[in-house]
DNA sequence: TTAGGGTTAG
């Protein structure tokens, strides 16, 4: 950037007076010139007004035009030579610092204005002061602040009131915001705002929505922050009739002109799976940027929509609008989740085209999609090249190996990433604590939980969760156990009460998991589609027909459910195990989707046990279909047929495999087979297999659910 | 001179 000195050979300012100079350094603050300015500048230096009588006022004038002007470097250097700084100097200096985002300097500058003694802060300097210790999320300070506001008197000055809840709902303090909202004598739209945006962005939506209905109900008018605070919310919550009323709304009171509040609508309706209202609010955009296109492909790729997105992006580009980082991201995210590892490269051909590779959205994108098409040497190739100094791509890294099951591999990353000192944080521990639990390691399982304790994540209600699940896993549901008790009443969440459920569950201890359940309901949680699997496959261990039917009925007609492949498959088990295996059956043909392998499996392993050949040739048939390569099918049908001595038929099932080229499995004869997989043996077997399949369904879901 | 707001990745 060039300096004073250096605009001084094109100076235009042959004669001119102190004043005329004030005149102009005001027309450049508005006008945000800094060429002019240094231009200006340089002129007063070598025409000797700043030696003048003036000096002091003109150099303070050409400090707060530089401050307008961003040319923050030369207003400093001029403020501190100024032998007196008036409070509005004062004001602006910090200002200009909290916004433009150097937050640490601003709170430099106010510490030194204290220390001046030379003005007292006044209502203008404590919202830019707030703002700093929001935007740093230092708290303690923020507090200071917010006594120093009350002892001079300016705690109830509305902008420094509003400040405060920003500065408050920033730091995740939402009781402290709530209790200076409840307090405010006069409360404007921002204030609201700041409410529902800060309720939302501290994962409480629920409550954004009340306090917008609040707010219509209070007759505050809403402004187009309004809707675009409150309208993901909506989106977060799937909440489309709520989505609907306040588009309406914005129609009535004609605030849902500008561009970011239409985003905000095709977000909100492409969260809510309506992609018919998201792409006619998209096709009525007046104008649209690329924030709007990425929105509406974004919506494609979250309905599994990939070739409406991909169609979008071309039109975009006809359309002459280049996509950014975010929209290579979107179309990466739709590349993993449909495992479309050739589409995945063009994409990463395109992002080195585009000279993108260095941002760390692209980045992780790539490390994602690399892993979810289970290419982890592309993907792990990937993370190598990237700098590994921020915590995004080791998370990314991090779940791409727990995602393919390979935990030891994971656990080796995380013990890496703290030893290159780089923070986890939460989404990291969230990866890698499946990892823990799916090696069953009680002494690993124990270390991390020192490591969270010591780094104070234990006290995260997901985290404990996480550990939950761990525990159980290794055996010690004693500890889950008092790790549930541990977690406060009122942050008990679905998923934790899921997690212990599903924990007493898979040891067998049925009955502890109903009562478990049935206290869940009593505390007045609702349970969800996970709640029931864990409980569904507790009755399943423990043999609880009765209860399980009772339970799979509930979720039907009490709770409106309808329900998944895997509830269908715990119920199948549970009646198959218990020789029910007619009643199995019509369940089967009574679902309303086509029943998948382990579906299928339940009903052949309980053919198995007790020996029915007639329901054990249907699954079996309909298995070879679904799953040819699958071995286990197959011994299992000789099973049942050496069982009652049809040692022909047993015979056929074994050339089928032959024939299919399939490997025979060590010991494959009838004779071994009995041996190998005599009857206590085969069903503590398909126990493990069954459970291991679920597990990772039901952590699969519960991380869906996180 | 002052406060609040949108899209994405784990």
């Amino acid at each position: 950037m060039n300096g004073p000195s250096q605009a001084l050979s094109k100076s235009r300012y042959i004669f001119i007076s102190a004043s005329q100079c004030g005149a102009l350094l005001q027309f450049y603050a508005t006008t945000r010139s800094l060429t002019n300015t240094k231009q200006l500048h340089a002129h007063t230096i070598t025409s000797g007004l700043l030696m003048s009588d003036h000096s002091a006022r003109l150099r303070s004038k050409l400090a707060a035009t530089y401050a307008f002007c961003e040319g923050i470097k030369y207003a400093r250097r001029l403020f501190e030579d100024l032998p007196y700084r008036s409070s509005l100097l004062w004001n602006m200096m910090v200002r200009v610092y909290s916004q433009k985002g150097l937050s640490k300097d601003a709170l430099t500058l106010f510490v030194e204005m204290l220390a001046s003694g030379e003005h007292q802060p006044d209502n203008f300097t404590f919202p830019f002061v707030l703002k700093a210790c929001g935007d740093l999320l230092w708290l303690d300070m923020g507090m200071s602040v917010h006594c120093r506001a009350l002892a001079t008197g300016f705690g109830l000055d509305t902008y420094v009131q509003n400040s405060l809840l920003a500065m408050y709902m920033n730091c995740g303090e939402k009781e402290a915001a709530k209790r200076i909202f409840d307090g405010m004598v006069k409360r404007t739209a921002v204030s609201w705002n700041t409410m529902i945006n800060g309720y939302f962005r501290n994962g409480c939506p629920e409550e954004a929505l009340m306090f917008y209905d609040w707010m219509i109900d209070s007759g505050e008018e809403p402004d187009p922050a309004t809707m675009v605070s409150v309208l993901p919310a909506c989106g977060y919550l799937k909440d489309l009739k709520q989505g609907r009323c306040i588009h309406e709304l914005m129609e009535v009171k004609r605030c849902g002109a500008a561009i970011s509040v239409r985003n905000s609508l095709v977000d909100m309706y492409g969260k809510c799976g309506s992609l018919d209202e998201a792409r006619m609010v998209f096709e009525e955009m007046v104008e649209r940027d690329v924030v709007s296109w990425t929105t509406m492909i974004g919506a494609y790729v979250l309905n599994d929509d990939a070739r409406s997105a991909m169609a979008l992006c071309h039109q975009m580009q006809v359309e002459g609008v280049s996509p950014n980082t975010v929209t290579l991201a979107v179309l990466l995210s739709a590349a993993a989740s449909l495992s479309a590892l050739k589409h995945g490269k063009c994409l990463h051909g395109r992002v080195i085209r585009c000279e993108l590779q260095l941002d760390v959205t692209v980045e992780t994108a790539l490390i994602d999609m690399y892993a979810k098409c289970s290419c982890m040497n592309l993907s792990f190739q990937v993370f190598m090249s990237t700098s590994r100094k921020r915590t995004v791509p080791w998370n990314a890294i991090i779940s791409g190996y727990v995602y393919n099951g390979l935990a030891r591999e994971a656990i080796e990353l995380f013990k890496q990433m703290r030893m290159d000192r780089v923070d986890p944080d939460d989404a990291t521990l969230i990866s890698i604590l499946p990892a823990y639990a799916d090696l069953a390691d009680l002494q690993q399982a124990k270390n991390i939980h020192c490591f969270l304790i010591r780094s104070g994540f234990h006290t995260r209600v997901k985290t404990t969760t996480g550990l939950i699940d761990i525990y159980s896993k290794c055996g010690s549901l004693d500890s889950a156990h008092k790790l549930f008790n541990s977690i406060p009443k009122n942050d008990n969440d679905i998923v934790s009460w899921s997690a212990i459920i599903a924990g007493y569950g898979m040891h067998g201890h049925g009955e502890s998991a109903i009562q478990l359940f049935d206290q869940m309901v009593q505390s007045g949680l609702k349970p969800n589609e996970v709640t029931f699997t864990s409980v569904l496959d507790a009755c399943s261990h423990t043999g609880l027909v009765d209860e399980g039917l009772r339970l799979f009925k509930c979720m039907i007609s009490d709770y409106h459910m309808k329900p998944r492949a895997d509830h269908y498959t715990c119920i199948v088990d549970l009646l198959s195990r218990a020789g029910r295996l007619k009643e199995a059956y019509e369940l089967i043909k009574a679902m309303p989707f086509e029943p998948n392998p382990a579906v299928w499996g339940a009903l052949l392993g309980g053919c198995v046990i007790h020996e029915n050949v007639e329901l054990g040739e249907i699954s079996a048939e309909r298995l070879f279909e679904l799953e040819p390569k699958n071995t286990g099918n197959y011994v299992l049908m000789s099973k049942i047929y050496g069982a009652v001595g049809r040692w022909d038929k047993a015979q056929n099932v074994r050339n089928m495999m032959s024939e299919m080229g399939l490997q025979k499995t060590p010991g494959f004869s009838l004779i071994e087979v009995r041996n190998v997989f005599d009857a206590p043996k085969l069903t503590t077997s398909m126990n493990g297999s069954f459970s291991n399949v679920r597990q990772k369904k039901l952590t699969m879901n519960q991380n869906a659910a996180k």
